[in-house]
DNA sequence: ACCGAGATGTAACCAAGGCTACATTTCCAG
DNA sequence: CTGGAAATGTAGCCTTGGTTACATCTCGGT
């Protein structure tokens, strides 16, 4: 096989489930809410490394879309199909990361690359990531 | 580490380089002019599925960047930083291909995966992988 | 040589993500 | 209890990537 023949195989990529930045969000505001209780605009914005007013939008997107909860000038708060996201995505996430240390790079590189890899692993290719995983560093840490 | 702390990691996720859709197009392109000698719209259209439209707007952005040339109603070329990148892009997209065959995903999986994680991966990772690939199924296929 | 089908181009629209500048709210130190 | 700093909100702009509808060009077959 030269390459070629992937047809539909790039537009399922950009598709599906709610864009990377939603899970990236609920992802950061679920962590958040565990070591501070409260999560706000700014946390996030630091967090991201981009402004409030963009946070801003981008909450009013997850609120619409029943991930999250918030009041002008108040707390954001997850639903609880926002918190479902996060648990998802953070388990993907803490399983990426976990194999890309078992392949050996260093947890710099690891921490990095698994967040812009998190979101494009399929089932199957994540279960292979944690059995091999397991297999290389126990199940513990 | 309960996870955070991570800062700029998210930032550079989106940064640097010819954006994914760049390396995706001129990837595209190699591969086309390879077995057909032209690369017409069209083309692009039918592999990326998206309208003949889209593609227009995104040449004359490769074209601004200089990844690719062509003219009103012409075939479309890549110019030698086109080549450079596609080049690239091609060498991690393959790596990323045998080392998720290796890991032992199947085929189908494989080839749907690497296509979104080829843009999320670092050097060192890439060569993490092909390592691991090479130790699994030698250096032949 | 011509003519229509198919390929391209153009106009105009949409949503997501980003920004700066400016307006409001909050809320705590004094 | 009040003033101002910090946090939020709003307006308006930009780029990318995607769309449909409609205009135009090209080229091969008759």
């Amino acid at each position: 096989m030269t390459r070629r023949s992937n047809k539909s195989a790039h537009s399922r990529v950009r598709a599906d489930h709610a864009s990377e930045i939603a899970e990236d969000y609920v992802e950061a505001i679920a962590a958040i809410l565990v070591e501070k209780e409260i999560c706000r605009v700014i946390d996030l914005a630091r967090e991201f490394q981009v402004s409030h007013v963009t946070v801003n939008r981008t909450i009013s997107r997850l609120q619409r879309d029943e991930f999250v909860t918030t009041t002008p000038y108040g707390p954001i708060e997850l639903t609880p199909k926002g918190r479902r996201l996060a648990q998802a995505s953070r388990r993907r996430h803490e399983i990426v990361l976990r194999f890309l240390k078992a392949l050996g790079v260093s947890d710099a590189t690891a921490i990095q690359d698994s967040e812009g890899i998190e979101h494009h692993v399929s089932g199957e290719t994540l279960q292979a990531m944690e059995k091999f995983a397991a297999k290389r560093l126990g199940s513990g840490e």
